[in-house]
DNA sequence: GTATAATCTGACCAATCGGTCAATAGTTAA
DNA sequence: TTAACTATTGACCGATTGGTCAGATTATAC
């Protein structure tokens, strides 16, 4: 999934200025592009439209298509993944885990389209980053599990699956990212809108819906 | 968002055997190839040969693709929006509720494709039902809340925002579907995914997650 | 200033896109 | 059997797709 810069100077040190300027256009243009059509529903004229750049010169920078959408997905995933790295097993159960949900849901708000540029991805059955997420996804995840096993073992938490916890924070924050489209049709009160959606998560996850 | 048959016999009832029959192969090669790539990433010659057809012949009983997206659209919606409908007021809530998780997710497991349909639809803006959501979705959800609040009113349930927790539930379910190239890579026991996925959903919901 | 490399462009390409059409093959009711 | 209709096809259309290329333009080092 690694593939640098394609066109260099012969002479000095590497990048250009004008290379990392247009490079970032681009790519800025491509999350916008293909988070919103999906890897196969998007073109490379529109691409460089949006990037106000004519597509040979887009082209210039990067040699296809497939090529911008790689190196977006690289520039993306790191930044996706990273609150789950800051799980801290020495930490409060609870809160570490209110902690990781108020973090994603922070990303869905803060960068919508880096979630759909992955939800598109997996919904077209992650023909890209498939072996990325058997790999480094998988050994973090099975990593966070254990620690979340262990809180579990020692009765600080409820007894769940571990994993299905995990999937289930993705679920609930990253819809609001995801399916936006659909929320913002049935919010009256858009200003509250992750407000409220963290306090009914915060009751839901801690409280449960029962009262006690 | 209504379009129905194109061809008929200018002789007699309307539709032939022949007429039915292809036009349900077509819609469910079409479900295969739009739930996967969206609408703009699905292509009619894609959806002909998923169906065994030519592509003038599939053009011939639908007469654009749009069309093929509208009728598969229409006919998948009732069926993913039913559980919802069956909410009852009178019920005992948690009963209500629970059995509408159950729905959604037997839902996921048994029509997958369906989810990643609107799922495509929705994270690419709603394009085709956009307006759809406006109304008729509106209206259901609406009333489907103030069931939820007046549940809460009467101390039945814990104080939560219920459109919050209608897309809670949607994303917690819907996830299995949408997301499935993903917990695919992540899950190890695949038999018992979704009954896993039932049990912690129970426990978080009724429960909460720190034990009391 | 000027040479050299980096940047940018319009014209162009084969392949594929959604869709049409005239002609052929298959069904069906009398 | 046959006439009228339905179903199916391949050849074809203009538009759009991802990508190339020769050459024009601009920035930079000396």
């Amino acid at each position: 999934m690694t593939k640098a810069i394609t066109n260099k100077k012969s002479t000095g040190s590497g990048t250009t200025r004008i290379q990392t300027q247009n490079r970032q256009r681009i790519i800025d243009a491509a999350l916008e592009v293909f988070s919103t059509y999906g890897y196969r529903g998007s073109t490379v004229a529109q691409i460089a439209d949006t990037a106000n750049m004519s597509k040979a010169n887009l082209l210039y920078y990067f040699r296809t298509k497939n090529e911008i959408y790689l190196c977006l997905l690289e520039e993306t995933l790191s930044e996706w993944l990273q609150p789950l790295t800051q799980i801290n097993p020495d930490g409060d159960p609870a809160d570490e885990i209110w902690t990781y949900v108020k973090a994603k849901l922070a990303l869905s708000k803060s960068n919508p389209k880096a979630s759909r540029l992955f939800a598109n991805e997996i919904l077209q059955g992650a023909p890209m980053i498939g072996n990325f997420l058997q790999t480094e996804l998988r050994e973090l995840v099975i990593a966070k599990c254990s620690v979340i096993q262990q809180w579990i073992d020692q009765g600080k938490l409820t007894t769940v699956s571990p994993l299905h916890l995990i999937f289930f924070i993705w679920a609930a924050t990253q819809h609001y990212a995801d399916f936006s489209a659909q929320t913002e049709c049935l919010v009256d009160d858009t200003d509250n809108l992750f407000d409220d959606a963290e306090h009914t998560l915060k009751t839901l996850i801690f409280n449960g819906l029962v009262p006690q």
